[in-house]
DNA sequence: CGGGGGATTTACAACGTTAGATACATCGAT
DNA sequence: ATCGATGTATCTAACGTTGTAAATCCCCCG
């Protein structure tokens, strides 16, 4: 069994409370007290039983993350990050998976886990306006990525249209006339989906380039599977494209695994464009072109943003914050005279 | 506030314990009663408090993955596979990533999240057999991938020596004289490399190939940046490989990175084999050929082990499971005359 | 119509902790 | 010596839940 106060009081001779108030750094304690108090918790090997203090205190200490899936590099480069900011606060991380189902991001939002965590920082893919409007769990949350309907929670994201827009500009720059996108989506649900398409359509028109729909490719889901098919498709169809803006890294890598494996060069023949800026794309060959969302900075505004709803209470208005964002030129647009990563 | 089960019981009409009885599905509830119940539970939006449920039963519902990095893709992958199998025993599951830093696995090991977890599932990189005999905590542990020392937990891994000479030994068949290797550790506790190393001389014993210092490529840690630095290195030292095979895949691909940015033909001037099968792997270009422990197996099987140790208490001798591997040979080594993935 | 006995419900205590109130020292100043 | 004032330690009552044991209900048989 393990010790508990009582156990620790007893061998030190004095109250339980008076070890509590040892282990949670209370003022006054004789400094001789405070020693026999420490060494007896040392003998003993104590540990405050966290289920206990929480049930007295209402806090757990522990900050859910719920993302699509730990295997989409970017999420576990998000959750690494997220991690380490929780933990300056003291506070440990839980992991939910909703694999970008509705199903289990309604789950998520509905408190499944109230009580057991302090907040909730969640990365909607799937989830509707009105299912955010619905929720009745009190639990404080912070949107990441996309801000989803008009519900009152905080939220960080990066500027989708802009970037996309400078992603494509900057093909464009390069004298690309045929500009594909990797990675609409059908469903209601894919608001970042929507505007990287906006931002791309806009920097068409700029560049005066028409908007052709046989570019557009649609994707299942974000894993490199779907963005080798998709570029299997755009070069089956006869679209013929110079260029492909890929919605993230990972579409894009798949697509130029399709590329490179039917002979066509990147960048000559096709340049490749990304999003996200994940570890892969620095050392594929090509390397990656890609834009880079402030990934760390993102984590650590997250986790204040829900420090602070902790502490203020559901206090103040929700806060909307934009991340930065920057457009990485590599191999896979510049060709090779760029500088290996 | 949070709606208690006195406040559930009060608006039903009935005592706490009968709340209690329905939430738990207890058999005798009168179905009129639970329906009434039922009713005023979804009304208040009711969820039990897991602080207070875990104080009275010692348990949490939680477990812990203790990984070096989820960066790591073959962690990320593991995690999510430990993440499924976990929930299917209605468990949660919270990561800790130790960086693969002694200090901070073995604050891990000692407890430090006592009664928050229910059970601890850990990779340990650079844990000492004597860490591990030191430890006090009573959580229940089991280690996955390599054997530390020879304290009694439950253990998940492959067989490390096998895996190793079979992949060096794809390489010999092949025809390839100079195989290197890529990821062996100075630090003392770099088992896993040890293990694999060992299986990479047996292969070239076996093949009848001489052993080659030079050969041999150490690395600071498992990173893409570590294997195209290392491969760099084995390029410059004249040392003039042709195969290599890298204890990893994230070694491999940054090996790969280096020797396609110099120009030298993978498989034809240089075969490249790694170890782990992650999915970037499989889209690379060419593909990496590997060997693939059994990600799912492992997971399932170390969540399976710790579900033994919570219900059956201490009992039982320590379990020592070996998961499969197979090898899978791409195009790094066969060239491009194989299917695509 | 009383009693037996299973079905159903309830009362109570306990899990380990901490906040707040209270008691007990100690000590300098009257 | 006695009185506050202050520092230090203890006592008590929760936090929300569930296991145990006991109470009550209800149906059916004799």
């Amino acid at each position: 069994m393990q010790p508990r106060l009582k156990d620790v009081a007893e061998r030190a001779g004095v109250s339980i409370k008076t070890v509590s108030n040892v282990v949670n750094g209370y003022e006054f304690v004789k400094p001789e007290t405070r020693a026999r108090v420490e060494q007896a918790i040392a003998d003993l090997n104590y540990r405050p039983n966290l289920s206990a203090r929480n049930l007295r205190s209402g806090r757990s200490g522990v900050i859910a993350l719920a993302v699509p899936d730990l295997d989409i590099p970017y999420f576990a480069e998000l959750a690494t990050h997220v991690i380490t900011a929780a933990d300056r606060h003291g506070w440990t991380v839980l992991i939910d998976q909703t694999q970008a189902e509705r199903s289990r991001e309604r789950v998520v939002v509905s408190g499944i886990r109230a009580h057991l965590i302090d907040g909730l920082l969640f990365s909607p893919l799937a989830l509707t306006g009105s299912d955010l409007a619905q929720r009745a769990d009190v639990t404080p949350m912070v949107l990441l990525g996309e801000r989803v309907g008009r519900a009152p929670y905080d939220h960080v994201g990066i500027d989708n249209v802009v970037a996309a827009r400078q992603a494509t500009t900057h093909l464009a720059e390069l004298g690309r006339r045929r500009i594909a996108a990797i990675g609409a989506r059908r469903a209601a649900s894919g608001a970042t989906a929507r505007l990287r398409l906006r931002g791309y359509r806009q920097a068409l028109a700029e560049a005066g380039l028409e908007e052709n729909p046989a570019l557009v490719a649609h994707v299942q889901a974000y894993h490199r599977a779907d963005g080798a098919r998709a570029m299997a498709a755009l070069l089956d169809s006869g679209a013929a494209p110079d260029a492909v803006f890929c919605m993230n890294d990972t579409l894009a890598l798949g697509a130029m695994r399709t590329l490179l494996a039917r002979g066509v060069r990147v960048p000559e023949d096709v340049a490749l464009f990304g999003f996200d800026d994940i570890e892969d794309g620095r050392f594929s060959t090509p390397s990656l072109s890609t834009m880079s969302p402030d990934k760390q900075g993102i984590a650590e505004t997250a986790v204040e943003l829900l420090a602070r709803r902790l502490s203020a209470g559901a206090a103040g208005r929700p806060e909307e914050v934009c991340a930065s964002h920057r457009l990485v030129a590599r191999e896979s647009t510049l060709g090779r005279t760029a500088t290996a990563p």
